[in-house]
RNA sequence: UCCUCCUUAGCUCAGCUGGUUAGAGCAUCUGACUGUUAAUCAGAGGGUCCUUGGUUCGAGCCCAAGAGGAGGAG
């Protein structure tokens, strides 16, 4: 993976970029899309492609692990192959999964036990068989095994916690770096800082993650229901302190706006279930707000969901044909929906990135984050 | 013409031997959702209990008449 640095703002910490890999270009600043089980859902890939305009997406180590196993994904030639989406792909780790799935499972220093949410069956992750499975799927960039933690966190298992992931990280590396890619195709493999809300502990991992040979890295941790103010706050203090020669994933930020201001931080890379799973529940992004497409406002509606930011999808459809669809539950409404959602998260960082190389970035990023708010 | 059964929320129906403010599912409306255990979850509105009269301290429930519906007999 190569990373090359283009314009920077004058205002702010915004910057473009080019990411190289095998599988193809990607221009950051980048919004990846989510798909957990090698399925960005109700979407196809065609559609990403064509459509959204996707230059990379996400898979999931522990949904790709449990179904449909490491040994079919082996069997067809990787995850690439067996979406058949031949663009980037990003692996999480599974260590989401040590916080959505804390019901679940239990944390020792050797790793994860997760119970599965499928069958109840046991598995044992580790730092070692997240890069092995990781491995196995194919993925061109590959996430370290964390742990997640929840909000609020007390200082002292932040601390605790984020030392073990520190420790796990190194384990992480050791494994990548004595195994090889399986397919022909080059990994890359980002740590993660964690430390929860307290400056000081973010401040420590950022060193301890700026300080590894990585090519990319990543911000953790966040987004899982802090205030915004902290959210921004944290992801300001790890920026400065991660190399700027290197691209910075911010995990699972964010709605629009998030994503705009984390840009302004330096963020370059982001992702979210949040245009994919709230479309699936009838809410969509657009350029002049948000809306819920089941109110009854949109009933009569026949003007296109969104003509600013071109799409198929986006300028044909009306929102009283989106509002029918998604009151009466047709799957296609969900469908809709779903590439709306993502042609809009893809134009919004197009502009950001176009805004940045023309020196507009900041101007235009404060008079946006007003309107993406908006509630039509 | 007679007999039997039915009538409770927009719809389909619960509602005990009569006893607080009559419930459910669906539908409607509204809200939530941030490295997906989610086409999910939560909340709200909505009633002349067919009508009238009676019995009773008290009736969705018992009695009478009527209205509407379903089935059966002739």
């Amino acid at each position: 993976m190569k990373f090359s640095l283009g314009h920077t703002d004058q205002k702010s910490a915004a910057r473009s970029g080019v990411i190289t890999t095998d599988h193809g270009t990607i221009e950051t600043p980048i919004f990846m899309p989510v798909g957990t089980a090698g399925s960005v859902k109700a979407v196809q890939q065609r559609e990403l492609e064509n459509d959204i305009q996707a230059e990379i997406i996400l898979g999931n180590t522990y949904h790709l692990y449990l179904r449909p196993g490491l040994e079919i994904l082996e069997e067809a030639g990787g995850l690439h192959e067996f979406n058949s989406w031949n663009r980037p792909i990003l692996t999480d780790s599974g260590g989401y999964q040590v916080y959505s799935l804390s019901q679940n499972r239990k944390i020792s220093e050797e790793g994860a036990v997760f119970k599965s949410h499928i069958d109840g069956s046991k598995h044992m992750f580790s730092p070692e068989k997240a890069i092995d499975i990781q491995r196995s799927i194919g993925a061109d960039i590959i996430m370290a095994f964390d742990e997640c933690t929840p909000y609020p966190c007390d200082f002292g298992y932040a601390k605790k916690s984020m030392e073990l992931t520190h420790r796990w990280l190194k384990r992480c590396f050791d494994r990548f770096h004595k195994t090889e890619h399986r397919y022909g195709y080059t990994q890359t493999l980002f740590p993660i800082v964690q430390g929860s809300t307290y400056k000081e502990l973010r401040k420590e991992s950022a060193k301890v993650i700026a300080d590894t040979d990585s090519e990319g890295n990543a911000i953790g941790g966040l987004s899982v229901g802090e205030p915004h103010e902290d959210m921004y706050e944290m992801t300001g203090l790890v920026c400065d302190i991660l190399p700027k020669e290197k691209p910075r994933y911010l995990m699972g930020v964010g709605t629009p706006s998030n994503i705009l201001e984390c840009i302004a931080l330096g963020v370059d890379m982001f992702d979210c279930v949040m245009p994919t799973r709230n479309a699936r529940n009838g809410m969509l992004f657009t350029s002049e707000g948000i809306l819920n497409m089941r109110n009854e406002k949109w009933k009569n509606d026949h003007s296109p969901i969104d003509l600013n930011i071109g799409g198929y999808v986006s300028s044909n459809y009306s929102k009283a044909y989106l509002r029918h669809l998604t009151v009466s539950k047709e799957i296609l409404g969900a469908q809709i929906a779903s590439i709306h959602n993502l042609t809009f998260y893809l134009w919004l960082v197009k502009e950001a990135r176009n805004h940045i190389n023309k020196g507009t970035f900041y101007d235009w990023k404060e008079s946006m984050v007003k309107k993406l708010d908006t509630r039509l």
